[in-house]
DNA sequence: GCCCATCTCCCGGTCAGTGGAAACGACTCT
DNA sequence: AGAGTCGTTTCCACTGACCGGGAGATGGGC
């Protein structure tokens, strides 16, 4: 991969070698990973430190800086999504005693804005900043399944992963899910991810009627579904309504 | 105040038009607002959208993009701090029955790196992303109390923003105040903010024993605060713990 | 249809950014 | 104490990415 010729773009570059595995890295290894020259990505790093969108440890690891956290805090989908719903996301969780997730579509994945953790529930690999591919999540179904016909035929037509020997992988195996979760009002996602848990979606709709979000469950496997069937629709009624839904 | 003249410094002063307050823009107002010319604002504009840093609507407005968000999301206050206390903030919510706060310091600022709320409680001002002066919130007290002495005294050499009749404005004052909470182990912030609350806050400790955070809840006026220190301060702890605190 | 405000695009000029090389600092080993 | 290694910091001649005024395009309101 080339590294690009903006100034921007070799920030943006230098900055996308942090990850949820790598959250911190030496100059050498940013230079490395970024393939940027180290003069170079040492300037630009000098000056990303004077932004505070990187900060230094004592030991010269560079890390995400407050700022940059401060400028994501501003997105429509935490500052308005996120902040609406965590009350009822807050409620979810204390009446269904499992974790709550909400998502929001981006491409072909679902990126997890908010998770919410009940005392003794099942684990989930998600946190806030997670992508999963929306084929093979509960909220991935839901929001396919109401994303433009557009966005649906190019998920059924990329290569599906697989996770566990149960993940939707044929195509017409996961457009009859789509028809069923628009049928249903939600979606169902048995051990796609995780051989040991279910989870429980439904859409988050937005002052036009848009599903822009979708909220779910996670259960271990086996669990009975509809009791979190019915609180989780309720959520996502809720969540619509302060997002200005009629 | 002068446009920088480094590019990085251009495109941070455009997205610093972003605001809680200002959430979205249009182009002629990014321009005029950040004093870019209104060419160069639309260069580094279709950069920040292709790096998806920034977002359009249908309306030609913009705003913070997801991937701002989901550097954000990489910071360790939030990948570490926050996503780690999520669980015990959840429990003090459930607990004491009113909002919960998690904040670090950033210079002579407490961060809100999140809120939740609780039903019924009396209702906050700080949002995820919000920045209030230290002197004038509970969490803020507990930050600065055990703060390297030079922030501590650049604190008190700085003049100290009144909220309401009761915020503490006198350094002897201040200093009287920080000298209790570590004694303490705790601070109330009794009415500095709004009339209308009180807040109660306990230190969040690193591996190191540094505080690093502090937890609050935010009570109204003249509610019994015996019992919400004991929650507060178990639930520090266990945050603490959490962070590998010993 | 006209006016106005906003947005988009062009392109000659220039200075902010480039990156290899040398110097510096910290650490380890003998 | 000295040598070697590794990572970081600094320098500076060169250059092309960026600059931004101005012309044109677009869309909304009257």
């Amino acid at each position: 991969m080339p590294v690009p010729k903006s100034l921007l773009g070799r920030a943006f570059t230098l900055l996308g070698v942090f990850s949820e595995q790598r959250p911190s890295a030496t100059l050498s290894e940013l230079s490395r990973l970024s393939g940027l020259p180290l003069s170079t990505t040492h300037r630009l790093v000098r000056e990303l430190l004077q932004w505070r969108a990187l900060d230094r440890d004592a030991r010269g690891r560079y890390s995400i800086g407050l700022r940059l956290w401060e400028l994501g805090a501003l997105s429509p989908g935490s500052l308005d999504l996120r902040e609406r719903a965590l009350p009822f996301l807050e409620d979810l969780v204390e009446v269904t005693r499992h974790n709550a997730q909400l998502a929001i579509r981006d491409g072909l994945d679902a990126v997890f804005v908010e998770r919410l953790s009940a005392r003794d529930a099942v684990s989930v690999v998600s946190r806030a900043g997670s992508r999963l591919p929306l084929h093979a999540t509960g909220v991935g179904l839901v929001l396919l399944a109401h994303a433009p016909a557009q966005v649906q035929e190019l998920a059924l037509a990329s290569p599906l992963r697989r996770f566990t020997s149960r993940t939707i992988c044929a195509p017409a195996r996961l457009r009859e899910a789509l028809a069923q979760v628009r049928r249903d009002g939600y979606a169902i996602s048995d051990r796609q991810i995780e051989m040991i848990t279910y989870s429980v979606a439904a859409p988050v709709r937005d002052a036009g009627g848009e599903v822009v979000a979708a909220v779910s469950v996670v259960l271990p496997t086996g669990a009975r579904t509809d009791a979190a069937v019915s609180a989780v629709r309720t959520c996502g009624r809720a969540i619509s309504r302060a997002l200005g839904a009629p």
